[in-house]
DNA sequence: ATGGGTACCTGTCTGC
DNA sequence: TGCAGACAGGTACCCA
């Protein structure tokens, strides 16, 4: 489900109700993608200190105790309940079959709901060490930061044979760029998604640049988008539904050249574009 | 090092 | 209506 929009307007609606909050216990569902990696019981009366991104992961600081890095996987969502949150302040609803995390804190529960449970919550004892520091060390730049060029990324694609598309998706030149916001940041930048990844030149990477950026930032101004169910911590759907350009439009008619939108499959996954506007 | 394929799991939609 | 099959926003890991 959620790209970086997504994965940022969850931390934004989550940090501050989560941060200075003291855990009281932890509560496991069925099995995420990887064990939690401790003892529940060592979470409970540690403070959380606060919230960060990177990528699509969120890092849970606690302090002395360390702290969780929490993936949203494919269908995850996280939701921050407090007692006063339920109509008639009837405290924290029971967990449904697929909320298979809660941190329960003193100021109310964060829960993560995951139906394909892709996702996961891993702890360590700081974000560069244990299983956070495994997931994280390998991950590209932020494109939302000063650091993502079009140099950088040139860079970064430079002896890569796969699809620009893919280099995209894999997220170990630039992170967050998921399956959907790939296909469109690929038609606003005109390049066609099957490129190889080291032939797209300086202007093309400049372009890419700049479409990543926009895209991104657009979207997570907008509340974050869905496509379907995507639903922000406080239980709301974004306000804003994204409007692809291409992305689930096979066969619609380009909003700027009118030629029937394409999809095709790169690396298992569909990739929508135009045909014309995109070389 | 790179790239291709597989695996994880469940819900929803499509076509017969 | 029932059912099989395709497909879905992600990414680690195995093997060539």
């Amino acid at each position: 489900m959620p790209e970086l929009p997504e994965v940022e307007v969850t931390r934004l609606g989550v940090v501050d109700h989560i941060s200075g909050a003291k855990v009281q216990s932890v509560r496991l569902g069925k099995p995420l993608r990887w064990p939690l990696g401790c003892d529940p019981q060592q979470l409970a009366g540690q403070r959380v200190r606060g919230v960060t991104r990177r990528g699509k992961y969120l890092w849970f600081d606690l302090g002395e105790a360390g702290g969780l890095l929490l993936h949203l996987g494919m269908s995850g969502s996280l939701a921050f309940l407090s007692g006063d949150s339920v109509a008639g302040g009837a405290g924290i609803p029971a967990p449904g079959p697929h909320d298979h995390f809660d941190l329960v804190t003193s100021r109310g529960s964060l829960r993560l709901h995951d139906p394909r449970r892709f996702g996961a919550v891993v702890w360590g004892p700081s974000k560069e060490e244990g299983m956070p520091g495994r997931l994280l060390q390998s991950l590209g730049v932020e494109p939302l930061s000063e650091a993502f060029t079009a140099d950088r990324l040139r860079q970064g694609l430079q002896g890569r044979k796969v699809s620009i598309k893919q280099a995209l998706l894999a997220g170990d030149v630039v992170v967050g760029v998921g399956n959907i916001y790939a296909s469109e940041a690929l038609f606003r930048a005109r390049v066609h998604p099957a490129t190889a990844a080291h032939r797209v030149g300086p202007q093309r990477c400049e372009r890419l640049v700049q479409h990543i950026r926009a895209v991104l930032a657009q979207a997570i101004e907008a509340g974050g988008s869905s496509l379907k169910d995507f639903r922000n911590a406080q239980g709301n759907q974004g306000h804003f539904q994204l409007m692809t350009a291409v992305y689930g439009r096979e066969g619609q008619p380009c909003m700027t050249c009118q030629t029937p939108i394409k999809r095709v499959v790169q690396g298992q996954r569909a990739t929508y574009f135009c045909p014309r506007c995109q070389r």
